[in-house]
RNA sequence: CGCGGGGUGGAGCAGUCCGGUAGCUCGUUGGGCUCAUAACCCAAAGGUCGCAGGUUCAAAUCCUGCCCCCGCAACCA
């Protein structure tokens, strides 16, 4: 049987999974799926990457053992996984021992050969950022994407030869164009790889928290290069020869755009170093905006993809991010749209279409279907499905292939339009027919259901069920999904797979808050059959603008803000920024500085003479390099623009405000 | 010259690499049907393919220049 071995990336365990991070893994799992069901003996990794500083800090914040926050969070993200349906075979965790000693043998490989070298490495270190900046990178002297300072290191570390592999990778590339995909990706590494390579360091000295260099104990093996090798040590490099001679070179690595330099670049250089094969091919996605925003987790604008899962069940989500979103460019997620394509999709098309079905079945024929000696043209059009469907899947286009089983769909329901079925059940000259019919119907939405399989595991398999396929799902291939016009189908009727929901209502933002995620019971996801029949709550999830922390605070908690009336004096937009504007207030006993991001709403001139309310007592904080003492209050609605607090009769600046 | 993505009927998108009758989904309008989850089916209306040049028998597609939008970098303290 051909093997076929897929990684996701692994994620940080600093913050919680969310769309984004659900997405990758999703599309994976679609692919991972589809490779067993064409037959190949398929191993599907996921992982978390838990040696970073940023982790140390985190668990450190929290008071806790960093290996015991990492458990924690390994937890938390398998939870959320097994909950979308994630078919990994395996879940590699950075800390385990058997990536330690495979990372340590590959070090000693690259050692070996000669790669890596010790040097001196001094410049502004990031902790945040896990990375040296560029003094000319540095905004005001801190790091522009953390504002804080860096620290200026010196430190002995260790070099990987990179700049040695150019050439090789450039060959690589050329030799082999598939290596990276989708096309866009190729040439920017192209250009990079052109442009020469330069060593890197891939220790770092003085730190714990981390794998040690073999052969200096003091030196932690960098967590790049650490994360990378998980991919090999996770099918057993350093620590079971014969499984990793088994599974290695990977397949396909899925990962996102942002960090194709890694997985092209460094990875199969370290790999070229070490004397071991390179990955076949590297999937560069695109990134899944929520309302046009990139999915942050810092932002908090996250949206939490469990909302929609605890509220559908995994399969919507699923065929949204596969089905509306081109695989490799970037994507968006609406609530509007996830409900106009879950009614339209699932609730009018395939939902309706099955019960349609179910219900002539059982009114016709008793719920049992023969099929006729010549079948009609609905599976001329399933064998056109299939066929195309395995093309689109093959090339990793997902959303063709999601394309491909609705088609199977539409043609189903325009089919019963046409043959009237209701009408031939009239005549009994039609019994016949009318059999041919109802069998065709049944058998269009059980090769559909095969095709959907990968995509929506669970209802699929529901629907097969229902349809009368009498092999389970976990045995199907996809021979299964080839017209088959022989034996009897046992219909089954069943409650409404996906009840349309209202979607008159909308409004909600709901980025949900951080425990709903922990809460669901429905969470046992044995991905069986009866599963499916977890959501006659249809009911939308209500409107939320205003739901915050329903915690109530005292009036000295509110006392400690201290608000004050003050005058705008002088305003002016800060440059290079968008939304940023710089005012100098007058606060009766003082003038103050400060920086306000409503340069979208207001135009300096507006400002000035104007007076406003400020948080009087709030922390100096630098913006684009300037000091803000203080913060002015504005209204400000969701993805709207803020409009300032005033008030109706004329206050002297200094006022308190309570 | 910071990096990247994009501008195609009312909305959201495909098509652009490899020029050749402009396509899909939603929405709208009209009709049909009753098996079905007020679902399904048919039809229609609706487009200077951001702008201006150029190449060509032929340009959404290739070339040049420009405009606009969005994301990130670096901004709601």
């Amino acid at each position: 049987m051909p093997r076929f071995y897929i990684t996701t990336a692994i994620d940080y365990v600093n913050s919680r999974p969310h769309l984004g991070t659900a997405y990758e893994k999703i599309a994976a799992d679609v692919i991972a799926r589809y490779k067993r069901l064409a037959g190949f003996d398929t191993r599907f990794v996921m992982g978390n990457d838990e040696h970073s500083q940023n982790v140390f800090k985190k668990a450190r914040e929290a008071g806790e053992d960093p290996l015991a926050y990492c458990d924690r969070m390994a937890g938390e993200f398998l939870d959320v996984w097994r909950r979308l349906d994630l078919s990994f075979d395996d879940f590699i965790r950075t800390t385990e021992p058997r990536h330690r000693a495979g990372v340590q043998e590959l070090v000693r490989r690259m050692t070996a050969a000669g790669d890596i070298y010790e040097g001196h490495y001094e410049g502004w270190y990031c902790v945040s950022c896990e990375a040296f900046k560029q003094e000319k990178d540095l905004v005001e002297g801190l790091c522009p994407i953390h504002r804080t300072k860096p620290d200026w290191i010196r430190e002995k570390n260790h070099f990987f030869r990179l700049s040695k592999y150019t050439n090789p990778l450039l060959e690589h590339f050329r030799a082999q164009p598939e290596f990276l995909v989708p096309d866009i990706r190729r040439n920017e590494i192209l250009r990079l790889l052109e442009g020469g390579l330069e060593d890197i360091s891939v220790s770092r000295a003085g730190q714990a928290w981390g794998i040690p260099m073999p052969d200096d104990p003091a030196s932690v093996i960098y967590v790049w290069v650490d994360a990378l090798i998980n991919y090999a040590t996770a099918v057993g490099f350093g620590t079971d020869q014969a499984l990793f001679e088994t599974w290695w070179p990977a397949d396909l690595h899925v990962i996102g755009k942002d960090i194709t330099r890694f997985h092209c670049v460094i990875w199969p250089a370290m790999l070229m170093s070490a004397g071991l094969p390179v990955p076949r091919q590297v999937f560069g996605h695109g990134w899944v905006h929520f309302r046009g925003e990139k999915m942050s987790k810092s932002l908090g604008t996250a949206v939490e993809p469990l909302a929609a899962v605890e509220k559908f069940g995994p399969d919507p989500l699923r065929l949204y991010l596969v089905k509306e979103i081109a695989f490799g460019s970037d994507g968006d997620f609406t609530w509007e749209r996830f409900e106009e394509r879950y009614n339209v999709d699932l609730a009018n098309n395939l939902g309706n279409l099955v019960s349609r079905v179910a219900t002539m079945a059982e009114k016709y024929r008793e719920g049992t279907l023969s099929p006729a000696e010549t079948p009609g043209r609905l599976a001329e059009v399933a064998t056109r499905a299939l066929s195309s469907y395995r093309e689109q899947m093959d090339a990793f286009a997902l959303e063709g292939g999601a394309a491909a089983a609705f088609r199977i769909v539409d043609a189903a329901n325009e089919y019963i339009a046409s043959t009237e079925p209701w009408a031939l059940a009239r005549d009994p000259a039609q019994a016949t027919h009318l059999s041919q019919v109802l069998f065709d119907v049944a058998e269009a939405v059980r090769v559909a259901a095969v095709l959907l399989l990968p995509i929506m595991p669970r209802s699929a398999t529901e629907i097969l069920r229902r349809v009368g396929e009498t092999t389970p799902a976990d045995r199907l291939t996809l021979d299964a999904a080839v017209w088959r016009p022989d034996g009897q189908r046992i219909i089954t009727k069943g409650a409404s797979l996906w009840p349309r929901v209202n979607t008159s209502a909308h409004s909600r933002s709901t980025p949900l808050e951080e425990k709903s995620a922990s809460t669901s019971a429905s969470a046992s996801t044995s991905p069986s059959a009866e599963a499916t029949v977890d959501k006659p709550s249809a009911s939308v999830p209500a409107p939320s603008a205003s739901a915050p922390g329903a915690e109530k605070i005292t009036i000295d908690d509110f006392m400690k803000v201290d608000l004050r009336v003050a005058k705008v004096l002088t305003a002016e937009k800060v440059p290079n920024s968008r939304k940023l504007v710089k005012l100098s207030i007058d606060l009766g006993t003082e003038q103050r500085t400060l920086v306000a991001g409503i340069a979208e709403a207001y135009e300096p001139a507006q400002l000035v003479g104007r007076t406003i309310v400020m948080v009087f007592n709030l922390k100096p904080a630098k913006l684009m390099g300037i000091e803000s003492n203080g913060m002015v209050l504005a209204a400000s609605p969701e993805g709207g623009k803020p409009t300032l607090v005033g008030f109706d009769a004329d206050v002297p600046p200094g006022t308190r405000v309570r």
